[in-house]
DNA sequence: ATGTTGATTGGCT
DNA sequence: GCCAATCAACATT
């Protein structure tokens, strides 16, 4: 998708992304799924207080969130629990902290190698849930920063016909923890209905 | 320098 | 349903 796809209000590109392909190149073989489940983080200019961006230094840039501040387009990955990657592409305009979390995928494409890194899980175990697809797609610290416009990069999202807007789902955002409100229970997380890939 | 916690997952009850 | 795993980032001292 182009630069301008991403350059929008992090609760617009969540939607978009609905039904797009995130391919991933692995020693030069496309490993892709649908994207059927994400969530927004901080839309243009409002506060979210679950935002890395809005929470950590005072909504001021720290080392890890220095990405979410940039340009739009750019992929934004982090470390949690200790073991966990997350896969977010950057949004809005450059010097706002906004992101989408990519949360589930249908596998579509590689299946034998998400498979080898999902360590033999089944098909449906492989990339229901954000931390499965990061680990399925061979994603970590290495790709934090990467430009998905890039021509000749190793990760993009490529273009597919629009789901409809009645197969759109929303509803409160997934684990997090003692957010107060309202943005706890603000309903920017998106999925298509009925998928069986959707985390939750 | 030290303490707390997390945009999760998988195993066990 | 409950909870351990496991550690970097961040807040506090």
């Amino acid at each position: 998708m182009p630069q301008a796809f991403y350059a929008r209000c992090a609760r617009a590109v969540a939607q978009s992304l609905l039904g797009k392909r995130l391919v991933r190149l692995i020693d030069g073989r496309r490993v892709a799924g649908i994207i059927v489940e994400t969530e927004a983080y901080c839309d243009t200019d409002e506060r979210d207080m679950a935002c890395h961006g809005d929470r950590a230094n005072n909504g001021r840039p720290t080392p890890r969130t220095a990405i979410m501040f940039g340009p739009a387009g750019y992929a934004y990955v982090y470390f949690t629990y200790g073991m966990h990657w997350m896969f977010n592409v950057v949004t809005g305009p450059t010097g706002k902290a906004n992101a989408v979390l990519i949360r589930a995928l249908e596998p579509v494409e590689g299946i034998e190698i998400m498979q080898r890194h999902r360590n033999g899980r089944s098909f449906h175990q492989l990339t229901n849930g954000p931390a499965k697809l990061a680990q399925a797609l061979a994603i970590d610290q290495s790709l934090n920063g990467t430009n998905l416009c890039q021509p000749d990069g190793v990760i993009w999202i490529e273009d597919t016909p629009p789901i409809p807007p009645e197969k759109i789902r929303t509803g409160p955002r997934i684990g997090l923890g003692k957010t107060p409100e309202p943005w706890l229970s603000m309903p920017w997380r998106y999925w298509i209905d009925g998928n069986p890939f959707v985390s939750k």
